[in-house]
DNA sequence: CGCTGAATTGACGGCTCTCAATGTCGGTGG
DNA sequence: CCACCGACATTGAGAGCCGTCAATTCAGCG
């Protein structure tokens, strides 16, 4: 999805441009937002800290996905940022979509991230830890694809404390189910390596209607069996 | 929060007044989507249809509140609206957010949608049954509250088994937790009418720092003492 | 080579879902 | 006026999933 018109993006990239390493904010909640960004390449992590200390990680952004429009009325940070990797981005103010009169631009650059969000929403209200992180391989994975990379093998580049933190779930809860389908031979994990052996059955168990499939094949007895 | 001016929002009044009676629907998931509403009296539940024909409630909108501004990039209809109770609209054009070049005026407005959906992750992902069931009433009452009613009493317009689909819970346990909610002294409740009592620990329970406070009061074993 | 933090694995308990029955309110018709 | 009915809500019992606690392994690094 092009969300920005190309000559844009590439007039910005020459003035905009930003790296930064691993664990690096790029902004942090309640800080002052003019601007939005765009990841070139790395890896992005949204979160935000829930009252007692906690973190709720919000999303993850790859390259070409953009972030940093949640802002409350006032013009402040929603949320932070943080570089999961050595990351490159790309700054465009706020004011460069007013300026356009961007109207419907904007709303369609929202729109993404609402999906997301109702995405992420369904997950944690209806998908249990199967199918959570499931869902959260399958999305990689065709995230991946859509950005001319392998939809089978990747890296990930958040921990699995991350993970936990974006799914709802234990870090342990995310070890052991990772392990599980390991078991069950739907992908092979090692570490940070991920790679994914039957994408039918993955698309199953997150809960995605897959074409030709026998029965239910959801992943359980794998460990005593 | 004024989020549209308000000779606009009366100009508007005139010519895009809408009356839907309960249980009708203001629009579906797919459709063209080229307006959004703003609710002037009764209630909105919006909910999107998972694959397994389940539904998910995204939110429910009061009286001021702004909802249809979630569509895809083709202006489809993310989410499905519908009316909890006899509900008056009021109509908003997409169209007439572009002309007036309210880049920044939109971010306002989505901003408040964003908010709301990064709440309901962070129930769902951190919180337990009693803490997202205080946090909806709590919620309910401060929005009630700040629209001139009681915080204090009112009537939900919504069914146990759509707060259920809202917070990722079986209905089941949401009566059960009223229920001791009510046997701790919390709240008082009587089908659709909600009257809270101890507005400090509903809020403690939701996770929501109060001032002064004695001892962890999380209500547990009620029930049984 | 030892250290540190991340990841894995195991045991256990509790919360919440599921299944099922009962209770309650509002509407309908005799 | 009252009996009946259906939708919604409440309540109970049992089981399963997942979080917590704890120990162990592993990779990276000085």
């Amino acid at each position: 999805m092009q969300l920005l018109n190309s000559q844009d993006v590439s007039d910005h990239l020459k003035q905009a441009k930003r790296i930064n390493r691993k664990g690096e904010h790029v902004f942090r909640e309640g800080e002052e937002a003019d601007a939005f960004y765009v990841v070139r390449s790395g890896s992005i992590k949204s979160y935000l800290v829930t009252e007692d200390g906690e973190e709720q990680v919000l999303g993850f952004y790859l390259p070409g996905d953009v972030f940093g429009l949640d802002t409350t009325e006032d013009q402040l940070r929603m949320s932070s940022a943080i570089t999961l990797e050595t990351t490159s981005l790309c700054r465009f103010p706020h004011a460069y979509l007013a300026d356009k009169a961007q109207g419907s631009n904007l709303l369609r650059i929202t729109a993404e991230q609402m999906q997301r969000d109702h995405n992420l929403v369904l997950m944690l209200a209806r998908k249990d830890a199967d199918g959570r992180i499931a869902s959260f391989l399958d999305d990689l994975a065709s995230r991946y694809w859509s950005r001319g990379y392998s939809a089978s093998a990747f890296l990930l580049s958040m921990s699995r404390q991350d993970i936990g933190c974006y799914l709802g779930l234990a870090v342990e809860t995310v070890s052991r189910t990772l392990t599980r389908f390991q078991e069950c031979g739907v992908l092979q994990v090692n570490r940070r390596e991920v790679e994914i052996l039957d994408h039918d059955t993955l698309r199953k168990i997150a809960g995605i209607r897959v074409e030709a499939s026998p029965g239910s094949c959801k992943v359980a007895g794998v460990g005593s069996a």
